[in-house]
Parts: structure tokens; C-alpha cells; sequence
RNA sequence: GCCGGGGUAGCUCAGACGGUCAGAGCAACGCUCUUGUAAAGCGAAGGUCAGGGGUUCGAAUCCCCUCCCCGGCUCCA
């Protein structure tokens, strides 16, 4: 057959002659596409193994190691190697699904005994074997009755293989396994899993991988569902990068702002007070003031109109809201008063309708927003508390805009526009995603037109942003669809922070009203917007993006004096009232200490400047400037600095990601 | 809520086959030192070993229950 051939190209336009029946991974060759490490080829617009045959005219593209569909196929592929280590030690283990996820992998497994530590250290010595080992991954297409018969004794792996012809309809009769071969020159004894592909063509392809921890998980995500053991682990194209992502781990660790908190004396979790309950010490208030102050006065520039709105109110509140049918078990239990029941808020939102429905509204009036940093309280499961980021009391900069529907499109632009303006003032640039989320499937309120309509405003609204969106399938609250605003951080982790969200839904179940032109009653469209999303998350997001090194405008100490001598007390004082004169937030360490062991505490601390003061400073009425990162600066004159100190605080400069970290 | 791992002084941690195992460093307190850029010296003090129950001659150590924390799952701002 070798004198039929097939012509090849890659997406540059180059082309090879090859013999017919050649591989993707020869054609690659042939191309002369691989260099470096390619883990696959992207055939026609697919990615596929090396190994597969190509047919004539086909386009050819390489899959780098070190992209991230690279990387997707090696983690999947070492998810394999995982399992088959698994199944060779412990010889009963049934196995779920392992896919490629951020930064790694997972596998999951119904075993007898949960997994040890030390049972990870045997794994992952057992994968290594394998790696050696140079296993060849072979692709091998069945039919659905081979597949249920070669996977009969994997009740998890059937489940699957049932749900194939459902979901791909009568063309899916062919399924896909992947099969190890365990012994290259020998009887072609294989470890095979279910698997559409694509992966490495051998193990010995794995450059370096790791174990990390093992956690309890319910098959399909469903905690009716059993609990499975799940493994996680990363892969990475070398052992430079598996290093590289071990240390970013480990800063991320060191971040923690649970962590942080306590050593930067900023938030408390005493546990008297019960789990998801924090306290804001004093220096933590400070900069929680000036997030607050921030957040008011722009909020008020914006035009909305605050309202303060009590913590507890009637039941009844949240019957009428929906609230207590379809959030009922995120609420604290009622409390018995005069033959009514009262609940802790959980959300803000019945308390600004009654706002707006203390009187007759005009259409003269809309857009009506009203604004609060409210503090709600939900009782969250014991097992999902996370210090700030998901805590059972929080705060949230909520608002509630009231329209008419020509008036929303706008009203959601403004918010978006306003999100982001939150986000680049407190350092965390522009959005790095936005989601627009639509109905949910189940315990969904109100009409299709109705969320039909919230759905297009909110994207509308997005798209008129210019900023790219996706769509979250039916995550919406219950009551509407929403968008929500991602931010990335300076170590590069997402997080989402603001929520907008459309309801038509409440202000029916308010009868709320206003006034038209017409003198006629209509109803007006609500939106529910937090743009910190909640204060405290927020806060913890700034503490770990910052690592504590605040800009100066937040940070609870913006300057302390440190004296040589205590003879240099008297000047010191002076400075800090010069300083506090111009509303600077400034302090004199008047402790018993060496200066060394001072500029020490202070730079851990993370003050942005430290101003050390003695004889000559005190003669000239200067200060020597330590900031918390750079360059030092001697003799400044006390005015000058406090003119600068004054002048960066009140631009609100955020400094650097990487300072002070 | 579920699976797994934890809880020793304010903080970080040692001690754990049951028997001088109640320990260290830092912080806080007292005294001395008065300092020119990331930890001065000395002293005294500090703990129902998370709480409760059990096994034992004897429990920080073994067993049970509860509380709290951590990593995940589910859920979420």
C-alpha cells in the first residue's frame, strides 16, 4: 500500500505527502510542527491523539504542552495512570469519573476504607512505576454491549454507558475506552477505562505530576447520591511548573486571611460567638470604614437614597416574599414574641419594598434607589463556613432600584459601570468575567415572559458594557436572573464579588405600585444590586490580594514615628500631630524597644511608611522616610511629606500587587 | 448536613507505644539599657492539654459523645 499517499496541511497552509494510513503525530513530523513537547494534534478542528490515522487533505495543527488544552490532556491522562495505580492496590475499588480540572485533576472512587496519607504516598509511588513503565494509551471503539459486558463489574462506569444512547440519541452506539497496555512486547494485558479521549500517546509522556489531598464527594454531585473518595492531583508540562504552581499554593497559603487577620490584629473569630461570626478589631474597622465611606459617598453621588432597615422584622415578611418557601433552610429559626414570630433578616430586599411602599409613588419618582450596607444572617451549613468569605452574619452594600421596564436596560448598565468602578478603586482592575445566569430549573417564581425579559436586559445591558459575557445556565436566584461580576486578584485567583440582579417577581408579591402618566397603577421592575457583594468578603479578598500591604488610604496606620531616643519623644509627637492635623492616620512608637526591633514589627505589619526620627531630623524638622517598599529617603521636611502623604492618600493610589508582599 | 484530618499558654509549635510530659520560642508584664534602619539583656508570670463521660492503680496520650477549626462535596454574597 505504500505507493498510496495522502496530502496533509497545517493551518498556515503548508503542506506534506504522507504514506496513506500515517498518524496524526506523523503528520505532525512531516509538517515539521513538533518541536518542543506536543502532547496531541488538533485535526480539522479536533483535538485527537497522536496516533490517530488521518485522512487525506486534513488540517493539521499541534497541541503544545504547555497550552491549556495540552495541559488538559496530560492532566487526564495522569487522572488515568491515577486510577489504574488505585485499582492495583486496592483491588475492589469501583471508579466514577476523573476529568482534567483548574490547574489539575481528579479521580473519584467507591473503596471500602477512606484513603490515608500514607495510602496517597503508595499511590503515587505506583504511578511512577507506571510512568516508567512507558504504557502505551491505545483507543479502542466498542459497542454499547461490549462495553456493558468489559465493564460489568463497574457499577458506575454502566450508569454511564446507559446514559450514552440518551444523550446522543441513536447515532452513540459506539463508545470510546482507553486501554493501558501494560506489557508493550506481551499478551496485550491492558488496563481499560470508559473515556471519549484524547490523551498522551505513552505514560512516559508525563513530565511531573503530585498528589494532593483526599476528600469525601457524592457520585454525580448529588449528596443523596453515595459518598465517593475523591483524589486530587496536578500535572504540569515540567517540573519547573509543577514547582512554580506548588509555590503559588503555598503564597496562596500565606495570604489566608483568616490567617492574616489574627496577625495584622484586624478581624477576630472568638469562638464563644459561634462558627461564620466575626468581630472587626480595631485596625480591621478602619479600613472597613474607609471601604464603607467609600462605598456611601459613591454611592450617593450616583444618586440613590439610603435607608436604614432593622435586623430583624415579621415572618409574615418572608411568607409574602417567598422567601421563608424557597430559602427557608438558610434562615435562623423564628423567635416567639407577642403570639408573632420574628426572623433575622436574611436578605434586605422586603425591607426596602416597604420603604417604597410607604406611600403612593409617581412615575416621576422612578428610578427610585434606595441604598444600605445591610446585615443579614443566614444560616449557613455547618460544614461551609469559611471565615469571611462565607460567614452566617455579613453585610452586603445593597440596593434596590426601582424602574420602569424602559428605565432597566439603563439601570443595569449603570450598575455594571459602577461594579467596575469599585473594582479598579480598590485594585483589582476590570472584570475578568461576567456571567449572566438564567432560570433556574427547579424552585423557580414567576412567568417565562418574565424572566425572558430579565434575561434580555441583563444582556442587553452586558453586551452594551463591551465587556465579554457568558451565560451560566440556569443559575439565577429564585426570584430572577442575575449577572455577576468576576475579579482576579494579584496572585491570579477569580473570585466572584458583585451581583446584579432583575425581579419582577417580589414587586407582584408586594403589590407594589406607582402612579403612571396615565394616572393609572403600574408595577414597577426591581433590581437587587451589591456591588462589594458583601463587605466582608470584599474585605477578605483585598487582604489576600494586597497579602495586608494596604494602599496607604486603607491601611489602619499610614505612618508611624519611630524615635531613636527617648529623647526624641517630644519631636516625635509633633510629627504625629502635624500628620493628624491633615486627617492622615498616624502614630508614634513610644515602646521600649531597640529601633531595629521597631522598623522590624512595623515593616511586618506592613505600615506603609515608617518615619524615623532623631537629632537631626528634630534640628531641621525633617523626617527620614522608610516606606514600606523602595527606597529610603532622609532629611524630608515634615510639611513636604505630609503634603505627599496626604496627596496619595486622598488619589486613593493603589500601590503595586507585588509590594510589600 | 456529608467524607477525611485536626484542637497542648495570647501566637507558632514540641511532648503521644499510658508512668518527673506540663515544655520551648515569640508576645504580654517588671527591671536594666537610650540606641541611626528587620529581633538588646535579665527576671517573674502564664495551661482543667477544647468540653463531658468511660477504660485503668495511673490518661494530654486509649475509647465514646459534644463543640470548634481545616481540606473537600453540596450550597452561596
Amino acid at each position: 500500500m505504500s505507493e498510496q499517499q495522502i496530502v496533509v496541511k497545517d493551518p498556515q497552509g503548508a503542506s506534506a505527502a504522507l504514506p496513506a494510513g500515517a498518524s496524526a503525530g506523523d503528520a505532525l513530523k512531516a509538517l515539521g510542527a513538533i518541536r518542543g513537547q506536543v502532547l496531541a494534534a488538533n485535526v480539522d478542528g479536533q483535538v485527537r491523539d497522536l496516533g490517530t490515522p488521518i485522512s487525506d487533505g486534513a488540517t493539521v495543527a499541534p497541541v503544545p504542552a504547555d497550552s491549556d488544552e495540552g495541559r488538559e490532556i496530560l492532566r487526564h491522562s495522569v487522572a488515568h495512570i491515577m486510577a489504574q495505580a488505585v485499582t492495583d492496590l486496592f483491588t475492589d475499588a469501583k471508579f466514577a469519573i476523573g476529568p482534567p480540572i483548574t490547574d489539575g485533576f481528579y479521580y473519584d472512587f467507591d473503596v471500602a476504607e477512606p484513603f490515608t496519607p500514607e495510602d496517597l504516598q503508595r499511590i503515587e509511588d505506583r504511578m511512577h512505576e507506571i510512568v516508567r513503565a512507558d504504557q502505551v494509551f491505545r483507543r479502542r471503539d466498542l459497542s454499547k454491549a461490549e462495553a456493558l459486558e468489559l465493564f460489568a463489574d463497574q457499577p458506575y462506569k454502566l450508569e454511564i454507558i446507559e446514559g450514552v444512547d440518551e444523550a446522543e440519541g441513536a447515532a452513540g452506539q459506539v463508545v470510546s475506552v482507553y486501554e493501558n497496555v501494560r506489557d508493550r512486547d506481551g499478551d496485550g494485558q491492558a488496563w481499560v477505562d470508559l473515556c471519549r479521549g484524547p490523551h498522551i500517546p505513552t505514560t512516559k509522556w508525563v513530565p511531573a505530576f503530585a498528589l494532593q489531598r483526599v476528600a469525601g464527594a457524592y457520585w454525580r454531585g448529588d449528596e443523596s447520591n453515595p459518598m465517593l473518595q475523591r483524589i486530587y492531583g496536578t500535572a504540569w508540562e515540567s517540573r519547573k511548573a509543577l514547582a512554580a504552581h506548588l509555590e503559588q499554593l503555598e503564597e496562596a497559603r500565606k495570604r489566608d486571611h483568616r490567617k492574616l487577620g489574627r496577625q495584622l490584629e484586624l478581624v477576630a473569630f472568638p469562638e464563644e460567638l459561634g462558627p461564620g461570626i466575626a468581630i472587626f478589631l480595631p485596625k480591621g474597622a478602619i479600613v472597613r470604614k474607609e471601604m464603607e465611606d467609600w462605598i456611601r459617598a459613591e454611592t450617593l453621588q450616583r444618586g440613590y437614597q439610603p435607608v436604614y432597615t432593622p435586623h430583624i422584622g415579621r415572618e409574615e415578611l418572608w411568607q409574602i416574599s417567598g422567601h421563608l418557601e424557597n430559602y427557608g433552610d438558610l434562615m435562623f429559626p423564628g423567635m416567639e414574641v407577642e403570639a408573632a414570630t420574628y426572623r433575622l433578616k436574611p436578605m434586605n430586599c422586603p425591607f426596602h419594598i416597604l420603604a417604597f411602599t410607604s406611600r403612593t409613588r409617581s412615575y416621576r419618582e422612578l428610578p427610585l434607589r434606595l441604598s444600605e450596607l445591610g446585615t443579614v444572617y443566614r444560616y449557613e451549613r455547618s460544614g461551609v463556613v469559611n471565615g469571611l468569605l462565607r460567614a452566617r452574619g455579613f453585610t452586603q452594600d445593597d440596593s434596590h432600584i426601582f424602574c420602569r421596564p424602559e428605565q432597566l436596560v439603563g439601570e443595569i448598565a449603570g450598575c455594571i459601570t459602577f461594579a467596575r468602578d469599585v473594582l479598579r478603586t480598590f485594585g483589582l482592575g476590570d472584570p475578568s468575567r461576567v456571567a449572566v445566569s438564567t432560570r433556574p430549573a427547579q424552585k423557580a417564581i414567576g412567568t417565562d415572559e418574565q424572566w425572558a425579559h430579565g434575561e434580555a436586559a441583563l444582556k442587553e445591558a452586558a453586551a452594551a458594557s463591551g465587556l465579554d459575557y457568558t451565560i451560566d445556565e440556569g443559575e439565577g436566584a429564585f426570584y430572577g436572573p442575575k449577572i455577576d461580576v468576576h475579579a482576579r486578584d494579584a496572585i491570579g485567583r477569580e473570585w466572584q464579588l458583585s451581583t446584579i440582579q432583575v425581579d419582577f417577581n417580589l414587586p407582584a408579591r408586594f403589590d407594589m405600585a406607582y402612579t403612571g402618566t396615565d394616572g393609572a397603577p403600574h408595577q414597577p421592575i426591581m433590581v437587587h444590586r451589591a456591588l462589594f457583594g458583601s463587605i466582608e468578603r470584599f474585605f477578605a479578598v483585598l487582604l489576600e490580594s494586597t497579602a495586608g500591604a494596604f494602599p496607604a488610604w486603607l491601611a489602619p496606620i499610614q505612618a508611624v514615628v519611630v524615635p531613636i531616643a527617648d529623647r526624641h519623644h517630644p519631636y516625635g509627637d509633633q510629627v504625629v500631630a502635624h500628620l493628624a492635623a491633615q486627617g492622615l492616620r498616624a502614630e508614634l512608637d513610644d515602646s521600649d524597644e531597640t529601633m531595629g526591633a521597631k522598623i522590624r514589627r512595623h515593616q511586618i505589619a506592613k505600615v506603609p511608611y515608617q518615619l524615623i526620627v532623631g537629632d537631626d531630623e528634630a534640628a531641621e524638622r525633617t523626617v527620614s522616610v522608610r516606606p514600606r517598599a523602595g527606597q529610603q529617603r532622609k532629611g524630608v521636611a515634615l510639611d513636604d511629606f505630609a503634603a505627599e502623604l496626604a496627596r496619595e492618600v486622598a488619589a486613593r493610589e493603589a500601590l503595586p500587587a507585588s509590594s510589600g508582599a
